[in-house]
DNA sequence: GTCTATACCCAGATAGAC
DNA sequence: GTCTATCTGGGTATAGAC
């Protein structure tokens, strides 16, 4: 019955009922998938009633894209404040604009998880992720990567590639964390992760005389 | 009641029932994950009834299992005649190791999307994954990193990281094609996408003047 | 607005005819 | 060995009390 004062970010303030079960639901989809979260666990997430989920969602589907749009608002906020609107065309610049992407998979767990669980097919989930967000953010992304190569800082090669040859390992080992750790006792959660990530790539890519590996 | 007869080492009995059944669960699995596939889509799939499917293999645990077995003794399979016993330590060596690597993922559309529907969270299914199958793949593609660092290829990075780079990329795209197709209309299923990525990737790491990959 | 109870369907798994 | 019929539990969604 608490009044709530709705902002379109995030309200999270008391009995922020549709919030709370909102967070909830994103987190269960990253980890579990669409299949795999039910609306019962989500609810319990929550801590709420089965039935407030599909009172507030009218449905498990609209739930989904809820959580998946705010999600991604959020995400968009955070390299809203961590990337320079022009950042340097150089080593530097790289690091830098690879190191905030990999702090975004991190800190978001499911900006990473969900196109893990749902890139490799043909549905309304992919579809509403690729066309509403990520279409956005891939060729914010490509637009740096085509300035970089017209200065020469890197060979010219496709620029999907590129991208993928940057990011993509780098997300591979925090989307798929748990297996690595499982494979290899390796941990790709903590805080220095990403940093130090970035820095084993671009000694491999443009390497540093005398520059020790791995170093802060 | 076709005969079909399967060759391709599996147990066959006459009309291979089972053989068609684990084969259509592994597409199932790939494609759906494994509780985005019921037994009933599987036993669909391979024009069996229901019943057959657990009466072939006591649970849907067990088919998944089997069916996991049976794909990385195809995809070992694949390697055994694709890579030479003594890779040599040169770029060419590193394009050789990563094409075969990657015509593996085009080939076996399971073997990469299994890591993404199950790397992230830590259930019997990963655990199986990494354990059984995914150590051993792991442990011989870092032995022959190991050894291109020790000869001076490739400057000394941490080698995880550096088998995330080389592969992780391509096997992003490959294994999450459906999504970027939808998002930039490109397509890695094609039989030359293998060669132009490693060739892409080669002349990102050790650019060789005068090529003509990707000049625009 | 919040909750209990329930409808209804589909999942995995069995029984037993043939 | 193959199939139809069925059991049981869990899934999404709804009705209706308070």
């Amino acid at each position: 019955m608490a009044k709530t004062i709705r902002k379109s970010g995030r309200p999270s303030l008391y009995g922020d009922a549709k919030g709370t079960i909102r967070d909830a639901a994103l987190t269960l989809f990253g980890e579990r998938g669409f299949n795999g979260a039910s609306v019962a666990d989500i609810a319990a997430a929550a801590g709420v009633p089965k039935a407030n989920v599909l009172y507030y969602y009218g449905s498990k589907d609209d739930l989904w894209r809820d959580a998946v749009d705010t999600l991604f608002a959020d995400v968009d906020a955070f390299y809203a404040k961590s990337w320079p609107d022009d950042p340097p065309l150089s080593r530097e610049g790289i690091a830098s604009r690879l190191h905030v992407y990999l702090e975004a998979c991190q800190r978001f767990p499911a900006y990473v998880q969900l196109n893990n669980l749902e890139g490799h097919a043909d549905t309304w989930r992919s579809r509403w992720l690729a066309e509403r967000h990520l279409r956005r953010h891939v060729a914010t992304a490509r637009a740096y990567y085509e300035r970089l190569m017209a200065a020469g800082v890197l060979p010219r090669i496709d620029p999907t590639i590129l991208q993928n040859i940057l990011a993509g390992g780098g997300q591979l080992m925090i989307g798929q964390y748990q297996i690595w750790r499982i494979t290899l006792q390796t941990d790709a959660t903590p805080a220095d992760f990403a940093r130090k990530y970035v820095d084993n790539l671009l000694q491999l890519l443009i390497p540093e005389k005398g520059s020790p590996i791995g170093q802060k």
